[in-house]
DNA sequence: AACAATCTTACACTATGGTTCAATGTTCCG
DNA sequence: CGGAACATTGAACCATAGTGTAAGATTGTT
């Protein structure tokens, strides 16, 4: 018993509710934890760093599926890595092209703005015939 | 006369399945469309451009509540501009932010694709160790 | 001892954005 | 005419990622 918090503890810790830690477990990304006499779960240091894995896994845009497949080669010393690193690619694609869509979005909404603001300047709300008759010009999609 | 369209016909042309054409108008973002004698919706080019609007703004991360408001402006030639306004300078600000934050993330997968890959060269498989001891190395993520 | 805070469980519910189904009616092509 | 392809409805259902609730046990503070 060198440390070992409760769940509070540690979701205080990551910045998550206690009843995601729980749904974690259920999900089983998180082992189940020790317990202590009163049936508390008793968490160590390790399942800290799982549970911050998890949640950096989550902003990098993995799903909790995703994340499972990822703990799993964390947990399973196979030598075929080539799973992980598929993940990873295809998760960087991903990202990667989202960055180039979030490009396109920001002009596109830049575009309405300026509708927006010139006709604010003359007088008229400039939203309905600007974006009735622009659309949004198609900032060209198809992948 | 002019035109008009079936629902299927539509739908094609936006790209999206009939199922979500008709789940737009129960939401109330498309007005419900004329009927042919057979009882089949009828849609002109309004329709379409309107369909087009939304999947627009559906790209820009609006949500299809937010998507209602924007209609809303462009249906009420209300003389009040500025809802619309903070709506778009709002997710443009998200849309900035999540800009930045897919920069950081792309650094992380990269980070994690490289431990692999050294691991891989040198046999065995490093995402378990690779990950287990840096982690995410933190990309600083406080705003 | 009393009281708040924290923990336990199971189960139900939320929000988002649709999709699927069954039963039935209509239109088009050969 | 017949069958394929399309349309109609309401209701139920799906995945994702949780959140909320009730009812009770335990722990820490005063």
């Amino acid at each position: 018993m060198t440390d070992g918090c409760t769940i509070g503890e540690l979701a205080r810790r990551a910045g998550v509710p206690t009843s995601t830690v729980r749904f974690y477990e259920r999900r089983g990304l998180l082992e189940a934890a020790g317990r202590s006499r009163a049936n508390y779960r008793i968490y160590g240091p390790r399942a800290e760093e799982r549970l911050g894995f998890i949640r950096s896994a989550q902003q990098a845009g993995f799903t909790l599926k995703d994340i499972e497949v990822l703990l799993g080669f964390r947990d399973d010393p196979t030598p075929s890595c080539g799973g992980v690193q598929a993940l990873i690619e295809s998760r960087l694609e991903l990202v990667e092209a989202e960055s180039r869509r979030l490009v396109q979005v920001e002009r596109m909404l830049r575009g309405w703005l300026s509708v927006c603001r010139e006709a604010e300047a003359s007088g008229r709300c400039g939203v309905l015939e600007g974006l009735r008759e622009k659309n949004l010009e198609k900032t060209g999609d198809r992948p």
